[in-house]
DNA sequence: AGCACA
């Protein structure tokens, strides 16, 4: 003969001055809230968009006696409370008052809550595209939204946002309007399980992919699949420690790593061949292939290493740096997506080093070269210095320096350790060849 | 429609 029943049948309540409210519209707003229940006394407090549906609120009143006389005055009123038309449902919280811990412009966090209103779950995609035009405006640099997203995100500078955002031009036509609610979550690092079309995690570029959430119609996990608010962990601010692996410095997503590093040449003045490349790559480790190519009109060339770690060194301390002084042939270095280079064990565009064969092949052939200065890859193209360049590093036009430079790398004496295979000093003569800037060797400036 | 950042 117990007097209290489990807690799901009880039919009383101990009394709070705190309403829990539930089944209210989508659509209601923590001012349509406080007319429903200012008839019965001051609210003091609320939560809104409660619960995984986020039609769920919490009202507080300042006397446990004005939460009785609403709730009594309900139960046995004839009318149901009601918002927009639609019946709430009142009882007593169970807890005796709202905690508020999310204050958002007080608790800044690296992790923002994000609300939509108004839109359906198809309306918002996670695609790139719409969180580079939202959050490029507020210097996010890095982008997601759906469920969860990792974004980087400079907090501070978000929140002006926290007034509602028109953003409609993100979606599509047949969304009337739609707001934003940003604030702070409590969220710190959120665990993204898998990438999907409601959750991405930016820095990991090696999760998994769920194949079934991939794509599709968006299955809404908490049963109401029209609920018509959604909330999002939109921006993370990821520090650059969580960085250092998976994305780069300037906020972008990192590619994988690889062995492979592709170089972008930028203004590139001076020829820059297999051996230069050698010469300066080699200052990190083995070089075991390397490719020249043309893409869009400039030079890029594929590095090889033996692996990731070495590759990982170069690109950190090469990135961006000039292979010769006065800014030519600036260095922009990502990783490729290959792992192993198929090329030509010697031309003039590619190099395979782990050839025995072809390294003697090469250092063979390249010796009438050198003899007679006059390499034909390099002959006539338009990278030959021009006379009188502002700022042209080492003019001095005579003799050919012997080897590589003493200022290109911090270990120029590994490069030659791995096979018999000399590189050739990529410099040459002034106005002779095209190779590099006369009289200088490359050197990472 | 059932208690608070899934």
């Amino acid at each position: 003969m117990s007097t209290s029943g489990p807690p799901q049948f009880r039919y009383t309540q101990t009394p709070s001055k705190v309403l829990h409210l539930r089944n209210l519209p989508w659509e209601c707003s923590e001012e349509e809230l406080v007319e429903l229940c200012k008839p019965f006394g001051k609210i003091v407090n609320t939560k809104i968009n409660v619960g995984a549906n986020r039609n769920q609120a919490f009202v507080e009143f300042p006397d446990l006696n004005q939460a009785i006389q609403m709730v009594s005055y309900y139960a046995s009123s004839s009318e149901p409370a009601q918002v927009r038309g639609k019946t709430v449902y009142i009882q007593y919280s169970n807890r005796h008052e709202i905690v508020n811990n999310k204050s958002p412009g007080d608790n800044p966090g690296n992790v923002l809550l994000v609300t939509m209103e108004g839109v359906e779950a198809g309306d918002v995609s996670i695609d790139v595209i719409h969180l580079k035009k939202l959050f490029c405006l507020f210097s996010v640099e890095e982008e997601q939204l759906r469920m969860y997203f990792r974004l980087l995100a400079l907090c501070t500078k978000l929140l002006p946002l926290k007034k509602q955002l028109a953003f409609r031009y993100l979606l599509p036509e047949h969304v009337g309007s739609c707001n934003l609610r940003i604030s702070y979550s409590a969220h710190t690092d959120l665990n993204i399980k898998f990438q999907s079309h409601r959750s991405r995690d930016y820095t990991n570029p090696y999760l998994p992919v769920n194949p079934t959430a991939i794509d599709g119609s968006l299955q809404v996990t908490h049963g109401n699949h029209f609920s018509r608010i959604y909330s999002f962990f939109l921006a993370q601010h990821v520090t650059s420690s969580h960085l250092q692996l998976a994305v780069g410095p300037d906020g972008r997503k990192k590619e994988p790593e690889s062995n492979v590093l592709l170089a972008s040449i930028e203004n590139m003045q001076y020829a820059v061949t297999v051996d230069v490349l050698h010469t300066v790559f080699s200052a990190f480790g083995n070089v075991q292939k390397i490719a020249i190519f043309e893409k869009n009109g400039s030079t890029q060339a594929l590095i090889q290493y033996p692996d990731i770690a070495t590759a990982s060194v170069a690109k950190e301390a090469l990135e961006g740096h000039c292979i010769y002084d006065g800014g030519y042939c600036k260095l922009h270095l990502s990783y490729s997506r290959h792992t192993d280079l198929n090329v030509k064990a010697y031309s003039d565009k590619s190099r395979d080093y782990t050839i025995p064969d072809a390294s003697l092949l090469a250092a063979s052939s390249q010796i009438p070269w050198q003899n007679h200065q006059a390499m034909p890859a390099y002959g006539g193209n338009a990278y030959n210095a021009p006379p009188g360049v502002p700022g042209m590093p080492h003019q001095a036009p005579t003799g050919q320096s012997p080897g590589p430079g003493p200022g290109y790398g911090s270990n120029p004496g590994s490069y030659g350790g791995h096979t018999s295979y000399q590189p050739q000093p990529p410099m040459h003569p002034y106005g002779n060849t095209a190779a590099g800037p006369p009289h200088s060797s490359p050197h990472i400036s």
